[in-house]
Parts: C-alpha cells; sequence; structure tokens
DNA sequence: CTTAGTGCAAAGCTTTTGCACTGCA
DNA sequence: TGCAGTGCAAAAGCTTTGCACTAAG
C-alpha cells in the first residue's frame, strides 16, 4: 500500500520532520505484517535484511515518533517487550481494538467489540470518572490449542 | 486481619515453604494498605520502617511468591513499574476486578464488572477462543481532577 | 543439623540518551 | 549549508541471580 506510505510521508513533512530512508524502511516493514505484534528488536532484524547498517537506537525513536502520530499502536503483551502494529492511518484517533492473547502459543488475536462503550458510560454515571483510552488484554487458549489440547488427552 | 495472616502461614507450610520473618512483614505491608497499588520499591521501604535489613531482592522474591500462591495481585500501569495489592485471599482463583487509571492525578480507583463475563460468552462463540483471565485499564479523568480543570478554565 | 531463605552486589534486560557524524531539505 | 536524524556506545532503570551467610523446622 503506497497510499499509507505517501500519507506518512505527507504527515512527517506536515510536522516539519524529515523523511529518511529509514523511517520509510521501518514503515515498510510494518506494513508488509499487518496484524504481527513485533518488538522493536523484531522491527530491527527485519528492517537490517535491507538496511544493513541501521541502529536499533533508530528504531526505537522511530517508532516512538510513528506511536505519536498514530501511524502505528503500541500496547504490551505484559513479557517485558513493547509491541508494535501498523494503525489504520486515520487523521483522527479512534478506539484501537483489543486483544486475545493464547497463554499456549503465544499467538495474539483481535477482536472489536463496542461494548466497551457502554461500559464506560456507565462507569461515568456511577464513579464520575471521564475515560477516554482503553486497554483490554483476554487470556486463553485460542481454537487451534484447544483441539491440539483435546485430541492428545483422548490418545492418553 | 490475623485471619490472612494464618491463611498465608499455613499456605506456605502446605507447600514445603517456611514461614519467616520477613514474608509476613511484607503481607503486613500489603494488608495494611488495602486498595494501594504499590511497587516493589514502595512496599521495600515501607517494610524496611520496621525491618531495616530487609533487603529488596527478599521483596522482589517473596512478591513473586505471594503472586504465584494468589496471595496477592500483580498488574501493571505501564510506567515501568509492576504493582501488587493483598488478593482476596481465596482458594480458588476469581477473576480480579479492573482498574481506572487517572491520566492527571496517576490516582488508580477499581472497579468491578460483570459485562466482561458476557462478552468472553460472546468471543467463545465467534471466534471459538476460550477466554480464563482479562485484564482490562480504563485511562481518563477522576471526578477531582474534572471539578480541578473545570474550576480552573472559569478562572481563566 | 539441614537446607530454604536472606542480603549484598553484580549482572541482565529492554529502552533511553549523549555525542559526533551524516544526509535530507 | 544548516540542522534534524542517525549510529554507536554508554547509561538508565527495574528486576533477577550468584554466592556466602543466617535462621527456620
Amino acid at each position: 500500500m503506497p497510499d499509507n506510505q505517501e500519507y506518512f510521508k505527507v504527515l512527517l513533512k506536515k510536522n516539519g520532520l524529515k523523511v529518511t530512508t529509514q523511517r520509510i524502511a521501518i514503515l515498510e516493514v510494518l506494513q508488509n505484517r499487518p496484524g504481527c505484534h513485533l518488538t522493536a528488536e523484531e522491527i530491527y532484524d527485519c528492517v537490517k535484511e535491507e538496511h544493513a547498517d541501521i541502529g536499533l537506537a533508530t528504531v526505537y525513536r522511530t517508532v516512538q515518533l510513528m506511536s505519536e502520530l498514530n501511524v502505528i499502536d503500541r500496547f504490551r503483551l505484559d513479557d517485558g517487550y513493547v509491541r508494535y502494529e501498523i494503525g489504520k492511518m486515520e487523521a483522527e484517533k479512534t478506539h484501537h481494538h483489543h486483544h486475545l492473547v493464547c497463554l499456549n502459543c503465544g499467538r495474539v488475536f483481535a477482536f472489536e467489540d463496542d461494548m466497551l462503550e457502554s461500559l464506560e458510560g456507565k462507569i461515568q454515571e456511577s464513579m464520575g470518572f471521564s475515560v477516554v483510552d482503553h486497554e483490554v488484554k483476554l487470556f486463553g487458549y485460542c481454537e487451534g490449542c484447544q483441539k491440539k489440547q483435546a485430541a492428545k488427552q483422548q490418545k492418553e
């Protein structure tokens, strides 16, 4: 999607930032892996395949920048790494989606839900707390791992 | 609540672990601050008031142990620290409560909600994902900070 | 008496930062 | 050409670990 790349370039210029080879390379890595949840180190390794001389610090600085520009979403799986994935490239930030983390294979699935919105309304009413953002992680077992588990138990 | 302390002692013995002064001291600190969300460092400082010679490493080792025994709950506010609070001391783990984090004053409020349960059912049906635990953080502004904000704007 | 638990200091880990150099505008 | 951006290495900050000592059972 060169459209997103173009959007990113315009966004950089609009903010008085420079369009560098490294920034574009990092964007491309994230773009080529939609739905993947990459750590800074993983992004670094991918970018190095094409640009051997990039520095890890640049990756960290760039993902922070892209996160502030809402080009990518950042979140944690609580394994000690911050993870990033390509966002929707919209000008205005909407609530991002949530994550299902499989405790067996570690894979991450996304899901959208509008139920949280009504929960936020309820909290506003009952506690006077004004919610502006939320982060939801559900831990469990994915369909594949459940089937594997069932098959294994049958064999025993 | 010496009952909880007794429960903890029994739990330690049941698992072949020793009841030490340090472990009891750390439990007491957590017990005396229900609803507080302490970091290891904060627990360390509190325990040091009574037991000046305790080591930070012991606090880390103990909170990890207590967390595994489900005596305390651990969670993150994404400020780089892992936080702990006293749990419900039940033998079987139930879903723990969720957190509202005020982006202005940093205070953390707890709330209980059963709405997540129905969401989990929905996910099970539509995606075949079996949810066993969840973590929900809502970010926003608490009642007090909203009022302060409103008062400030009126003055300007 | 035995060995789990502790305290200290050092190491580990991801992420950030200082600084001189490079390359976009 | 000027200054934002980069690469490298060092630092930062929370947490873990190795080791000799202490104390619980």
